[in-house]
DNA sequence: CGCTATATTGATGGCGATCAACAAATGTGG
DNA sequence: CCACATTTGTTGATCGCCATCAATATAGCG
Protein backbone atom coordinates (compact mmCIF):
# COMPACT_ATOMS: atom_id res chain seq x y z
CA UNK A 1 0.00 0.00 0.00
CA UNK A 2 1.60 3.72 -0.71
CA UNK A 3 -0.29 4.87 2.47
CA UNK A 4 0.44 2.89 5.19
CA UNK A 5 -2.31 5.44 7.41
CA UNK A 6 -5.72 6.38 5.79
CA UNK A 7 -4.58 9.38 4.77
CA UNK A 8 -7.60 9.59 2.86
CA UNK A 9 -8.96 12.99 2.45
CA UNK A 10 -5.34 14.75 2.06
CA UNK A 11 -5.05 13.09 -1.54
CA UNK A 12 -8.46 13.45 -3.12
CA UNK A 13 -10.62 16.35 -4.27
CA UNK A 14 -12.03 17.73 -1.53
CA UNK A 15 -15.77 16.89 -0.91
CA UNK A 16 -16.14 19.54 1.62
CA UNK A 17 -19.38 21.07 0.87
CA UNK A 18 -20.77 18.42 -1.54
CA UNK A 19 -24.10 17.34 -0.33
CA UNK A 20 -24.05 14.34 -2.88
CA UNK A 21 -20.78 11.76 -3.94
CA UNK A 22 -21.18 10.84 -7.14
CA UNK A 23 -22.60 7.00 -7.85
CA UNK A 24 -19.26 6.00 -8.76
CA UNK A 25 -17.44 6.34 -5.52
CA UNK A 26 -20.61 4.79 -3.62
CA UNK A 27 -20.83 1.01 -3.03
CA UNK A 28 -24.14 -0.28 -3.80
CA UNK A 29 -25.68 3.26 -4.96
CA UNK A 30 -26.03 3.60 -1.29
CA UNK A 31 -25.23 7.35 -0.02
CA UNK A 32 -23.57 6.57 3.11
CA UNK A 33 -20.90 4.73 1.72
CA UNK A 34 -18.61 6.76 -0.19
CA UNK A 35 -15.13 5.10 -0.68
CA UNK A 36 -11.55 6.78 -0.22
CA UNK A 37 -9.41 6.44 -3.18
CA UNK A 38 -6.18 4.65 -3.58
CA UNK A 39 -3.12 3.56 -5.29
CA UNK A 40 -1.16 0.56 -6.07
CA UNK A 41 1.60 0.09 -8.45
CA UNK A 42 1.87 -3.05 -10.35
CA UNK A 43 2.50 -6.76 -8.85
CA UNK A 44 2.01 -4.37 -5.07
CA UNK A 45 -0.33 -6.72 -2.97
CA UNK A 46 -3.83 -4.97 -1.66
CA UNK A 47 -3.94 -7.52 0.81
CA UNK A 48 -2.86 -11.10 2.14
CA UNK A 49 -4.68 -14.35 2.72
CA UNK A 50 -5.28 -14.55 6.75
CA UNK A 51 -5.06 -10.49 7.33
CA UNK A 52 -8.03 -8.77 8.74
CA UNK A 53 -10.52 -7.77 6.34
CA UNK A 54 -10.92 -4.36 7.66
CA UNK A 55 -11.60 -3.12 4.33
CA UNK A 56 -13.94 -3.84 0.77
CA UNK A 57 -12.61 -2.61 -2.85
CA UNK A 58 -14.07 -1.16 -5.34
CA UNK A 59 -11.87 -0.83 -8.65
CA UNK A 60 -11.47 2.42 -10.39
CA UNK A 61 -8.71 1.57 -13.00
CA UNK A 62 -6.11 -1.05 -13.52
CA UNK A 63 -6.68 -4.61 -12.79
CA UNK A 64 -6.79 -6.67 -9.82
CA UNK A 65 -6.37 -10.60 -9.07
CA UNK A 66 -7.45 -12.19 -6.18
CA UNK A 67 -5.50 -15.90 -5.53
CA UNK A 68 -4.72 -18.85 -3.44
CA UNK A 69 -1.07 -20.37 -3.14
CA UNK A 70 -0.11 -23.51 -1.86
CA UNK A 71 3.02 -23.80 0.19
CA UNK A 72 4.90 -24.91 -2.74
CA UNK A 73 4.02 -22.03 -4.69
CA UNK A 74 1.71 -23.72 -7.17
CA UNK A 75 -0.76 -20.58 -7.56
CA UNK A 76 -4.44 -20.33 -8.75
CA UNK A 77 -6.19 -17.03 -9.53
CA UNK A 78 -9.42 -16.58 -8.72
CA UNK A 79 -10.62 -13.82 -10.51
CA UNK A 80 -9.96 -10.32 -12.06
CA UNK A 81 -11.48 -7.56 -10.85
CA UNK A 82 -11.76 -4.73 -13.75
CA UNK A 83 -13.14 -1.29 -13.48
CA UNK A 84 -16.47 -1.32 -11.59
CA UNK A 85 -15.81 -4.74 -10.00
CA UNK A 86 -16.09 -5.39 -6.00
CA UNK A 87 -13.45 -7.79 -4.41
CA UNK A 88 -12.40 -7.91 -0.49
CA UNK A 89 -15.91 -9.27 0.89
CA UNK A 90 -15.63 -11.37 3.91
CA UNK A 91 -18.38 -12.58 6.77
CA UNK A 92 -15.47 -14.11 8.36
CA UNK A 93 -12.79 -11.95 10.15
CA UNK A 94 -10.05 -12.65 7.54
CA UNK A 95 -9.39 -12.52 4.13
CA UNK A 96 -9.56 -16.00 2.56
CA UNK A 97 -7.22 -14.56 -0.57
CA UNK A 98 -4.63 -12.88 -1.84
CA UNK A 99 -5.43 -9.39 -3.39
CA UNK A 100 -2.40 -8.12 -6.15
CA UNK A 101 -2.25 -4.90 -8.49
CA UNK A 102 -1.79 -6.79 -12.17
CA UNK A 103 -1.18 -3.32 -13.49
CA UNK A 104 -0.91 0.19 -11.91
CA UNK A 105 -4.49 0.56 -10.37
CA UNK A 106 -6.87 2.53 -8.05
CA UNK A 107 -9.35 1.29 -6.07
CA UNK A 108 -11.88 2.89 -3.73
CA UNK A 109 -12.02 1.59 0.23
CA UNK A 110 -14.92 1.12 2.04
CA UNK A 111 -14.41 0.64 5.52
CA UNK A 112 -16.14 -3.24 6.66
CA UNK A 113 -17.38 -1.96 9.62
CA UNK A 114 -19.67 1.10 8.20
CA UNK A 115 -21.08 -1.45 5.34
CA UNK A 116 -22.16 -3.94 7.66
CA UNK A 117 -23.92 -1.38 9.80
CA UNK A 118 -25.31 0.23 6.97
CA UNK A 119 -27.00 -3.69 5.91
CA UNK A 120 -27.95 -3.71 9.96
CA UNK A 121 -30.02 -0.67 9.68
CA UNK A 122 -31.27 -1.08 5.62
CA UNK A 123 -32.78 -4.61 4.04
CA UNK A 124 -32.17 -2.94 0.81
CA UNK A 125 -28.45 -2.72 1.25
CA UNK A 126 -28.40 -6.35 3.41
CA UNK A 127 -29.77 -7.76 0.00
CA UNK A 128 -27.54 -5.79 -2.30
CA UNK A 129 -24.35 -7.21 -0.66
CA UNK A 130 -26.36 -11.35 -0.58
CA UNK A 131 -26.65 -10.35 -4.48
CA UNK A 132 -23.00 -9.57 -4.54
CA UNK A 133 -21.57 -12.59 -3.01
CA UNK A 134 -24.09 -14.49 -5.10
CA UNK A 135 -22.72 -13.53 -8.32
CA UNK A 136 -19.29 -14.03 -7.04
CA UNK A 137 -20.47 -17.60 -6.53
CA UNK A 138 -21.88 -18.11 -9.72
CA UNK A 139 -18.80 -17.15 -11.30
CA UNK A 140 -16.80 -19.34 -8.95
CA UNK A 141 -18.82 -22.52 -10.21
CA UNK A 142 -17.99 -21.31 -13.92
CA UNK A 143 -14.86 -21.52 -13.23
CA UNK A 144 -15.08 -24.94 -11.59
CA UNK A 145 -16.49 -26.56 -14.65
CA UNK A 146 -13.81 -25.12 -16.86
CA UNK A 147 -11.12 -25.75 -14.27
CA UNK A 148 -12.41 -29.67 -14.22
CA UNK A 149 -13.52 -30.44 -17.53
CA UNK A 150 -12.15 -28.36 -20.31
CA UNK A 151 -9.62 -28.05 -22.38
CA UNK A 152 -6.52 -25.93 -22.66
CA UNK A 153 -7.91 -24.46 -26.37
CA UNK A 154 -11.66 -24.24 -24.72
CA UNK A 155 -10.12 -22.44 -21.27
CA UNK A 156 -8.15 -19.74 -23.34
CA UNK A 157 -11.56 -19.13 -25.75
CA UNK A 158 -13.39 -18.81 -23.11
CA UNK A 159 -11.44 -16.28 -20.67
CA UNK A 160 -11.41 -14.29 -24.17
CA UNK A 161 -14.94 -14.20 -24.62
CA UNK A 162 -15.50 -13.67 -21.27
CA UNK A 163 -12.71 -10.82 -20.54
CA UNK A 164 -14.36 -9.18 -24.53
CA UNK A 165 -17.62 -9.38 -22.79
CA UNK A 166 -16.78 -7.58 -19.41
CA UNK A 167 -14.87 -5.05 -22.00
CA UNK A 168 -18.21 -4.27 -23.79
CA UNK A 169 -18.45 -6.96 -26.46
CA UNK A 170 -16.62 -5.15 -29.41
CA UNK A 171 -13.92 -8.03 -30.12
CA UNK A 172 -11.02 -5.84 -29.45
CA UNK A 173 -9.74 -7.03 -25.97
CA UNK A 174 -7.08 -5.52 -24.31
CA UNK A 175 -5.35 -7.68 -21.84
CA UNK A 176 -3.87 -6.02 -18.82
CA UNK A 177 -2.08 -9.38 -17.28
CA UNK A 178 0.65 -11.14 -18.75
CA UNK A 179 0.57 -14.87 -19.66
CA UNK A 180 1.65 -16.38 -16.43
CA UNK A 181 -1.57 -15.32 -14.89
CA UNK A 182 -3.58 -15.53 -17.75
CA UNK A 183 -1.93 -19.70 -17.01
CA UNK A 184 -2.74 -19.51 -13.39
CA UNK A 185 -6.16 -17.98 -13.59
CA UNK A 186 -6.83 -21.33 -16.43
CA UNK A 187 -4.83 -23.96 -14.33
CA UNK A 188 -2.63 -24.30 -17.46
CA UNK A 189 1.12 -22.83 -17.95
CA UNK A 190 1.97 -19.69 -19.71
CA UNK A 191 3.85 -21.96 -22.43
CA UNK A 192 0.27 -23.57 -22.89
CA UNK A 193 -1.55 -20.12 -23.14
CA UNK A 194 1.01 -18.34 -25.36
CA UNK A 195 0.67 -21.46 -27.49
CA UNK A 196 -3.28 -21.64 -27.45
CA UNK A 197 -2.89 -18.38 -29.07
CA UNK A 198 -0.81 -18.90 -31.53
CA UNK A 199 -3.49 -21.86 -32.45
CA UNK A 200 -6.40 -19.57 -32.73
CA UNK A 201 -4.28 -17.12 -34.56
CA UNK A 202 -3.57 -20.16 -36.89
CA UNK A 203 -7.23 -20.87 -37.11
CA UNK A 204 -8.25 -17.19 -37.81
CA UNK A 205 -10.57 -17.17 -34.92
CA UNK A 206 -8.62 -14.52 -33.43
CA UNK A 207 -5.27 -11.72 -34.26
CA UNK A 208 -2.64 -10.69 -31.94
CA UNK A 209 -1.22 -7.32 -31.86
CA UNK A 210 1.94 -7.36 -29.68
CA UNK A 211 0.75 -9.88 -26.99
CA UNK A 212 -1.83 -8.03 -25.66
CA UNK A 213 -3.87 -6.60 -28.05
CA UNK A 214 -6.42 -9.25 -29.63
CA UNK A 215 -8.86 -8.93 -32.12
CA UNK A 216 -11.24 -11.37 -31.75
CA UNK A 217 -14.16 -13.34 -34.31
CA UNK A 218 -16.95 -13.48 -31.71
CA UNK A 219 -19.16 -15.80 -33.22
CA UNK A 220 -16.00 -18.52 -34.40
CA UNK A 221 -14.71 -17.77 -30.56
CA UNK A 222 -18.66 -19.07 -29.53
CA UNK A 223 -18.61 -22.01 -31.29
CA UNK A 224 -15.44 -22.90 -29.46
CA UNK A 225 -16.47 -22.32 -26.17
CA UNK A 226 -20.02 -23.54 -26.42
CA UNK A 227 -22.07 -24.99 -23.59
CA UNK B 1 -40.77 -37.04 -5.17
CA UNK B 2 -42.29 -38.64 -2.84
CA UNK B 3 -44.16 -36.63 -0.37
CA UNK B 4 -44.60 -37.14 3.17
CA UNK B 5 -46.26 -35.19 5.99
CA UNK B 6 -44.48 -33.94 8.60
CA UNK B 7 -46.88 -32.92 11.43
CA UNK B 8 -44.30 -31.10 12.81
CA UNK B 9 -45.33 -29.07 15.37
CA UNK B 10 -47.68 -31.03 16.72
CA UNK B 11 -45.26 -33.81 18.02
CA UNK B 12 -42.81 -31.15 19.06
CA UNK B 13 -42.53 -30.05 22.94
CA UNK B 14 -44.44 -27.04 24.07
CA UNK B 15 -42.34 -24.42 25.96
CA UNK B 16 -44.53 -21.88 27.44
CA UNK B 17 -47.92 -23.49 25.75
CA UNK B 18 -46.63 -22.39 22.27
CA UNK B 19 -46.16 -25.12 19.88
CA UNK B 20 -41.80 -24.92 18.30
CA UNK B 21 -40.67 -27.12 15.89
CA UNK B 22 -37.27 -28.56 16.77
CA UNK B 23 -34.54 -26.79 15.21
CA UNK B 24 -33.54 -29.77 12.97
CA UNK B 25 -36.35 -28.71 10.47
CA UNK B 26 -35.76 -24.81 10.64
CA UNK B 27 -33.70 -22.48 8.48
CA UNK B 28 -31.07 -20.65 10.38
CA UNK B 29 -32.57 -21.08 13.91
CA UNK B 30 -36.00 -19.30 12.71
CA UNK B 31 -39.12 -20.49 14.27
CA UNK B 32 -40.91 -18.98 11.38
CA UNK B 33 -38.83 -21.24 8.69
CA UNK B 34 -40.46 -24.65 9.22
CA UNK B 35 -39.43 -27.21 6.83
CA UNK B 36 -41.79 -30.04 4.88
CA UNK B 37 -40.08 -33.17 4.39
CA UNK B 38 -39.56 -34.86 1.08
CA UNK B 39 -37.90 -38.05 0.17
CA UNK B 40 -36.23 -39.23 -3.28
CA UNK B 41 -34.93 -41.79 -4.93
CA UNK B 42 -30.73 -42.54 -5.44
CA UNK B 43 -30.15 -40.64 -9.17
CA UNK B 44 -33.38 -38.81 -8.59
CA UNK B 45 -33.74 -35.37 -9.64
CA UNK B 46 -34.48 -32.76 -7.34
CA UNK B 47 -33.99 -29.46 -9.12
CA UNK B 48 -32.78 -29.30 -13.51
CA UNK B 49 -30.27 -26.05 -14.19
CA UNK B 50 -33.02 -23.52 -15.67
CA UNK B 51 -35.73 -24.35 -13.79
CA UNK B 52 -37.76 -21.61 -11.17
CA UNK B 53 -36.02 -21.59 -7.60
CA UNK B 54 -38.83 -22.06 -5.75
CA UNK B 55 -37.54 -23.90 -2.62
CA UNK B 56 -34.10 -24.47 -0.69
CA UNK B 57 -33.44 -27.28 0.51
CA UNK B 58 -31.80 -29.07 3.93
CA UNK B 59 -30.51 -32.56 3.73
CA UNK B 60 -32.04 -34.75 6.44
CA UNK B 61 -30.36 -38.29 5.92
CA UNK B 62 -28.90 -39.63 2.46
CA UNK B 63 -26.56 -37.26 0.10
CA UNK B 64 -27.28 -34.80 -3.15
CA UNK B 65 -25.21 -33.61 -5.87
CA UNK B 66 -25.35 -30.23 -7.24
CA UNK B 67 -23.48 -29.93 -10.57
CA UNK B 68 -23.38 -28.57 -14.21
CA UNK B 69 -22.74 -30.14 -17.60
CA UNK B 70 -21.41 -29.50 -20.83
CA UNK B 71 -23.38 -30.11 -24.04
CA UNK B 72 -21.40 -33.18 -24.87
CA UNK B 73 -21.89 -34.88 -21.32
CA UNK B 74 -19.07 -34.09 -19.74
CA UNK B 75 -19.91 -32.93 -16.03
CA UNK B 76 -18.95 -31.01 -13.09
CA UNK B 77 -19.59 -31.95 -9.46
CA UNK B 78 -19.78 -28.77 -7.90
CA UNK B 79 -20.84 -29.83 -4.12
CA UNK B 80 -21.61 -33.07 -2.29
CA UNK B 81 -24.19 -31.81 0.46
CA UNK B 82 -24.68 -33.90 3.68
CA UNK B 83 -27.36 -34.21 6.13
CA UNK B 84 -27.86 -30.52 7.63
CA UNK B 85 -26.30 -28.74 4.98
CA UNK B 86 -28.16 -26.73 2.96
CA UNK B 87 -28.54 -26.34 -0.74
CA UNK B 88 -30.67 -24.29 -3.75
CA UNK B 89 -30.13 -20.82 -2.58
CA UNK B 90 -30.01 -18.34 -5.28
CA UNK B 91 -31.22 -14.36 -5.36
CA UNK B 92 -31.46 -14.68 -9.03
CA UNK B 93 -35.24 -16.06 -10.66
CA UNK B 94 -32.78 -19.43 -11.70
CA UNK B 95 -31.06 -22.57 -10.61
CA UNK B 96 -27.63 -22.67 -12.18
CA UNK B 97 -27.16 -26.09 -10.89
CA UNK B 98 -28.53 -29.38 -10.61
CA UNK B 99 -29.42 -31.38 -7.98
CA UNK B 100 -29.82 -34.95 -8.01
CA UNK B 101 -29.88 -37.61 -5.06
CA UNK B 102 -26.84 -39.86 -4.76
CA UNK B 103 -28.37 -42.21 -2.00
CA UNK B 104 -31.97 -42.78 -1.33
CA UNK B 105 -32.31 -39.41 0.30
CA UNK B 106 -34.62 -37.13 2.64
CA UNK B 107 -34.75 -33.28 2.46
CA UNK B 108 -36.73 -30.01 3.96
CA UNK B 109 -38.42 -28.26 1.70
CA UNK B 110 -38.37 -24.32 2.50
CA UNK B 111 -40.27 -22.17 0.43
CA UNK B 112 -38.15 -19.40 -1.31
CA UNK B 113 -40.75 -16.55 -0.89
CA UNK B 114 -40.78 -16.94 2.75
CA UNK B 115 -37.49 -17.43 3.37
CA UNK B 116 -37.27 -14.11 1.22
CA UNK B 117 -40.02 -12.04 3.45
CA UNK B 118 -37.92 -12.97 6.92
CA UNK B 119 -34.93 -11.62 5.10
CA UNK B 120 -36.65 -8.65 4.68
CA UNK B 121 -38.00 -8.24 8.04
CA UNK B 122 -34.66 -9.76 10.27
CA UNK B 123 -31.88 -8.39 9.99
CA UNK B 124 -30.53 -11.25 11.65
CA UNK B 125 -31.92 -13.82 9.59
CA UNK B 126 -30.49 -11.87 6.50
CA UNK B 127 -27.16 -11.76 7.63
CA UNK B 128 -27.38 -15.81 8.43
CA UNK B 129 -28.13 -16.09 4.50
CA UNK B 130 -25.20 -13.89 3.86
CA UNK B 131 -23.42 -15.94 6.06
CA UNK B 132 -24.75 -19.20 3.90
CA UNK B 133 -23.89 -17.94 0.75
CA UNK B 134 -20.60 -16.98 2.12
CA UNK B 135 -19.39 -20.34 2.66
CA UNK B 136 -20.31 -21.90 -0.01
CA UNK B 137 -18.00 -19.48 -1.67
CA UNK B 138 -15.08 -19.86 0.05
CA UNK B 139 -15.98 -23.77 -0.65
CA UNK B 140 -15.52 -22.99 -4.41
CA UNK B 141 -12.81 -21.29 -3.91
CA UNK B 142 -10.78 -23.94 -2.13
CA UNK B 143 -12.47 -26.35 -4.82
CA UNK B 144 -10.97 -24.19 -7.78
CA UNK B 145 -7.14 -24.55 -6.50
CA UNK B 146 -7.91 -28.30 -6.36
CA UNK B 147 -9.17 -28.52 -10.05
CA UNK B 148 -6.44 -26.00 -11.20
CA UNK B 149 -3.92 -27.26 -9.33
CA UNK B 150 -3.70 -29.94 -7.56
CA UNK B 151 -2.37 -33.86 -8.78
CA UNK B 152 -4.70 -37.09 -8.73
CA UNK B 153 -3.19 -37.79 -5.65
CA UNK B 154 -3.43 -35.27 -3.81
CA UNK B 155 -7.14 -34.58 -5.35
CA UNK B 156 -8.28 -37.51 -3.93
CA UNK B 157 -6.47 -37.43 -0.60
CA UNK B 158 -8.22 -34.05 -0.05
CA UNK B 159 -11.43 -34.90 -0.61
CA UNK B 160 -11.12 -38.42 1.76
CA UNK B 161 -10.05 -35.90 4.42
CA UNK B 162 -12.61 -33.47 3.86
CA UNK B 163 -15.10 -35.99 3.42
CA UNK B 164 -13.69 -37.17 6.97
CA UNK B 165 -13.97 -33.83 8.36
CA UNK B 166 -17.74 -33.60 7.55
CA UNK B 167 -18.36 -37.01 9.06
CA UNK B 168 -17.24 -36.33 12.58
CA UNK B 169 -13.04 -36.52 11.95
CA UNK B 170 -12.92 -40.30 13.09
CA UNK B 171 -10.63 -41.36 10.30
CA UNK B 172 -13.60 -43.91 9.70
CA UNK B 173 -15.36 -42.85 6.19
CA UNK B 174 -18.10 -43.98 4.64
CA UNK B 175 -18.81 -42.73 1.06
CA UNK B 176 -22.49 -42.23 -0.27
CA UNK B 177 -21.13 -42.04 -3.77
CA UNK B 178 -20.11 -44.26 -6.99
CA UNK B 179 -16.29 -43.43 -8.38
CA UNK B 180 -17.86 -41.20 -10.93
CA UNK B 181 -19.61 -39.35 -8.84
CA UNK B 182 -16.23 -38.96 -7.02
CA UNK B 183 -14.41 -38.24 -10.33
CA UNK B 184 -16.38 -36.11 -11.69
CA UNK B 185 -15.95 -34.24 -8.18
CA UNK B 186 -12.61 -33.98 -8.83
CA UNK B 187 -12.04 -33.30 -12.65
CA UNK B 188 -10.69 -36.85 -12.95
CA UNK B 189 -12.03 -40.03 -14.78
CA UNK B 190 -12.96 -43.14 -12.22
CA UNK B 191 -10.42 -45.36 -13.66
CA UNK B 192 -8.11 -42.29 -12.03
CA UNK B 193 -9.67 -41.94 -8.65
CA UNK B 194 -9.98 -46.24 -8.35
CA UNK B 195 -6.12 -46.21 -9.25
CA UNK B 196 -5.23 -43.15 -6.71
CA UNK B 197 -7.49 -45.10 -4.14
CA UNK B 198 -5.38 -48.46 -4.92
CA UNK B 199 -2.08 -46.46 -4.76
CA UNK B 200 -2.99 -44.98 -0.95
CA UNK B 201 -3.94 -48.69 0.37
CA UNK B 202 -0.55 -49.98 -0.76
CA UNK B 203 1.36 -46.78 0.64
CA UNK B 204 -0.91 -47.90 4.10
CA UNK B 205 -2.13 -44.07 4.09
CA UNK B 206 -5.93 -46.07 4.19
CA UNK B 207 -7.58 -48.98 4.22
CA UNK B 208 -10.65 -50.20 2.17
CA UNK B 209 -13.34 -52.40 3.19
CA UNK B 210 -15.48 -52.81 0.25
CA UNK B 211 -15.69 -49.70 -2.40
CA UNK B 212 -17.42 -47.96 0.16
CA UNK B 213 -15.87 -47.89 3.28
CA UNK B 214 -12.33 -46.28 3.97
CA UNK B 215 -10.16 -46.07 7.01
CA UNK B 216 -7.66 -43.33 7.01
CA UNK B 217 -4.35 -42.80 8.05
CA UNK B 218 -5.62 -39.47 9.21
CA UNK B 219 -1.91 -37.59 10.07
CA UNK B 220 -0.46 -39.54 6.77
CA UNK B 221 -3.42 -38.20 4.87
CA UNK B 222 -3.01 -34.79 5.93
CA UNK B 223 1.05 -34.94 4.97
CA UNK B 224 -0.43 -35.59 1.72
CA UNK B 225 -3.11 -32.76 1.29
CA UNK B 226 -1.11 -30.06 3.13
CA UNK B 227 -1.24 -26.95 1.84
C1' DC C 1 -27.61 -68.42 -7.67
C1' DG C 2 -27.01 -65.86 -11.99
C1' DC C 3 -27.60 -61.02 -13.66
C1' DT C 4 -26.32 -56.38 -13.57
C1' DA C 5 -23.94 -52.49 -11.48
C1' DT C 6 -19.80 -50.99 -9.97
C1' DA C 7 -14.94 -51.25 -9.21
C1' DT C 8 -10.22 -52.71 -10.20
C1' DT C 9 -6.37 -53.44 -13.06
C1' DG C 10 -3.76 -53.51 -17.44
C1' DA C 11 -2.11 -51.56 -22.00
C1' DT C 12 -1.61 -47.68 -24.73
C1' DG C 13 -1.91 -42.91 -26.24
C1' DG C 14 -2.33 -37.91 -26.11
C1' DC C 15 -2.56 -33.48 -24.00
C1' DG C 16 -0.35 -30.43 -21.56
C1' DA C 17 3.95 -29.88 -18.45
C1' DT C 18 8.68 -29.33 -18.45
C1' DC C 19 13.08 -28.06 -20.17
C1' DA C 20 15.38 -25.22 -23.38
C1' DA C 21 16.42 -21.82 -26.92
C1' DC C 22 15.26 -17.85 -29.12
C1' DA C 23 12.57 -13.52 -30.17
C1' DA C 24 10.29 -9.40 -29.01
C1' DA C 25 9.10 -5.86 -26.07
C1' DT C 26 10.30 -2.81 -22.35
C1' DG C 27 13.29 -0.22 -19.74
C1' DT C 28 17.86 2.16 -18.55
C1' DG C 29 21.86 4.85 -18.71
C1' DG C 30 25.11 7.10 -21.52
C1' DC D 1 18.53 8.21 -29.67
C1' DC D 2 20.95 4.12 -29.39
C1' DA D 3 23.53 0.09 -26.95
C1' DC D 4 22.50 -3.02 -23.58
C1' DA D 5 20.00 -5.44 -19.93
C1' DT D 6 15.84 -7.29 -18.34
C1' DT D 7 11.38 -8.87 -18.73
C1' DT D 8 7.93 -11.09 -21.31
C1' DG D 9 6.44 -14.03 -24.96
C1' DT D 10 6.99 -17.63 -28.59
C1' DT D 11 8.40 -21.89 -30.36
C1' DG D 12 10.66 -26.49 -30.25
C1' DA D 13 11.82 -31.13 -28.13
C1' DT D 14 10.78 -34.39 -24.86
C1' DC D 15 8.48 -36.40 -20.86
C1' DG D 16 4.96 -37.92 -17.77
C1' DC D 17 0.46 -37.88 -15.83
C1' DC D 18 -3.83 -38.93 -16.60
C1' DA D 19 -7.38 -40.27 -20.22
C1' DT D 20 -8.89 -43.82 -23.00
C1' DC D 21 -9.80 -48.43 -24.31
C1' DA D 22 -10.24 -53.03 -22.70
C1' DA D 23 -10.58 -57.06 -19.75
C1' DT D 24 -11.51 -58.93 -15.39
C1' DA D 25 -13.18 -58.91 -10.61
C1' DT D 26 -16.36 -57.81 -7.05
C1' DA D 27 -20.53 -56.31 -5.04
C1' DG D 28 -25.61 -55.84 -4.98
C1' DC D 29 -29.75 -57.71 -5.73
C1' DG D 30 -33.68 -60.13 -7.95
Amino acid sequence: MRHEVLPVARHMPSLHGLPLAAPEVLLCGCPELVGTSFSYGREEEIFGEGEDAEFVYKVVHGAVRTCKMLSDGRRQIDAFHLPGDLFGFETAARHRMTAEAVADTTVLLFRRRQIEDTANRDVATARKLWDVTMRTLGHAQEHMILLGRRTALERVAAFLTHMDERLGGSGQVDLAMPRRDIADYLGLTLETVSRALSQLQQDGVLRLDGARKIMLDRSRMAAIVED
